[in-house]
DNA sequence: TTGCACTGCGAACACTGTTCACGTAAAAAC
DNA sequence: GTTTTTACGTGAACAGTGTTCGCAGTGCAA
């Protein structure tokens, strides 16, 4: 795989380079300011370059967002591989620039410890970067739907992808409890587009896969967005720990 | 309680008047165009208004959100309520323009139909306003806290205690199963700020009613902002149901 | 009837995303 | 080595935004 670094022309790396730069100062403005608060005139003014000429690196201020979208998803997919002891064989598409490193995962063979282990690293990674994660996670852009094959449907899928690991791993050994709500025959029928992304997994399966991400998420939601910040004015770890605890029990693998 | 329309003045009964216009031609746009795409301008225009009249009734466009968002989850809980059954005795605060009613619980001692109704319309008034929950529920403004007695907090309350109650009502009929992870002394601390908002209720049950709230608000959210859209191109009612009958089966009410 | 607080308006300011014509510098073609 | 083409960057402009200010009227109370 050749580096573009080496082999492309000068012209091809200046543009790759201002490119980078324009990406970085942007992802710096999500970070402060939140994705609403991204303009267009203060990264141009950030740059030393004029707001028309971001013009020629960008379509426009949406196509900017899902570019960074697209970077959140891989440095997220990037951590939580990271916490499962994943070497860094994936290409690492964010800036790789959160401090803390997350818990590397026990022995390959303690599924309980490596759900664990996703588990805190999504949330660690969202806690750090709130604006960031209200960037993927938030209000989606109004009008705006990924195309399908895309970067950013690619990205997100290495999130699903690492989230389901353990999980799989888990039902492969045998250990994944499954509830007879699960094997319904009518969500056969819905969860049918997921089986090219996630071979050949029977539905109860799938199943369980999409409702443990939702839980997950939503616990971690609320804790990002605020929502119990009033209830519980201190970051609510444990009660996240506790949460993975009765899911980890639910699931059957401790 | 008597009726602002009847005794306030004129003067006040004109003012009230168009700030309801104010807030209703607001909340279309909200459903249409999203938070983001509110413009107070185009709010003007609706009402036949200077963009500059507009600040009679309003301090600034933030402000203006978090009216409705205070008016958001007054109509949620009201939602919620009437899924529970309860009379209409709480003011309803939203326009209550949804069209459809939500399902009405069964007869008051079953707790599991009781959760069932809570959760399902909880997911069907999301579904039916997506950028009210995005207001809600989606990227928070920047710098904005909700002031801790304000008329939000007390909005979400209500949100909070409809959800709460037929957990608590199952815990009332010994039928709540906790998990030990629930009953460790380091959630007593932080969760003792709900303490004045949920009675005497001991921390496992409060941990327990956070968490549910979290398992469903995370389906929720993740149908509403369509991230698994590009998995299950169908609203996927059928799989909320069945986390709906996994939670069930967890919590020991089924 | 006289004062006064309230309501609304037009103009203006500073800001935003985006486009367009115009140079200039680098790469490509001859 | 010269010429042509392509890419890059700019300043000015347009339409739109939230917000402020000074100035008219109008309804209410003394």
């Amino acid at each position: 795989m050749p580096d573009p670094q080496t082999t492309a022309s000068r012209r091809e790396r200046l543009r790759t380079q201002t490119l980078q730069e324009l990406k970085a100062a942007s992802l710096a403005e999500v970070r402060e300011r939140g994705a609403v608060g991204l303009s267009l005139r203060s990264v141009a003014r950030r740059l030393g370059m004029s707001p028309a000429g971001l013009y020629r690196y960008v379509d426009s201020r949406e196509q900017l967002l899902t570019l960074l979208i697209a970077d959140g998803y891989h440095d997220l997919a990037d951590h939580l591989l990271a916490a499962l002891g994943t070497p860094p064989a994936e290409r690492t598409a964010g800036d790789g620039a959160t401090p803390e490193v997350p818990v590397i995962a026990g022995p390959d063979d303690d599924v309980a410890e490596r759900i664990r282990a996703v588990a805190l690293a999504y949330r660690a990674w969202s806690v750090a970067h709130p604006n960031v994660f209200g960037l993927l996670f938030g209000d989606p852009i109004p009008g705006y739907h990924a195309p399908p094959g895309g970067p950013t449907v690619e990205a997100m899928n290495r999130v699903g992808r690492a989230l389901a690991q353990p999980l799989i791993e888990a039902w492969h050994q045998g250990r994944l409890r499954l509830h007879p709500a699960l094997d319904a025959e009518e969500l056969a029928g819905p969860l049918a587009p997921m089986v090219p992304v996630t071979a050949e997994l029977p539905p109860a399966v799938l199943a369980r896969l999409l409702l443990s991400w939702g839980r997950l998420h939503g616990q971690v939601s609320l804790e990002v967005f605020g929502h119990h910040h009033w209830l519980l004015p201190e970051g609510c770890e444990e009660l996240f720990r506790a949460d993975v605890e009765v899911t980890l029990r639910d699931l059957g693998v401790t």
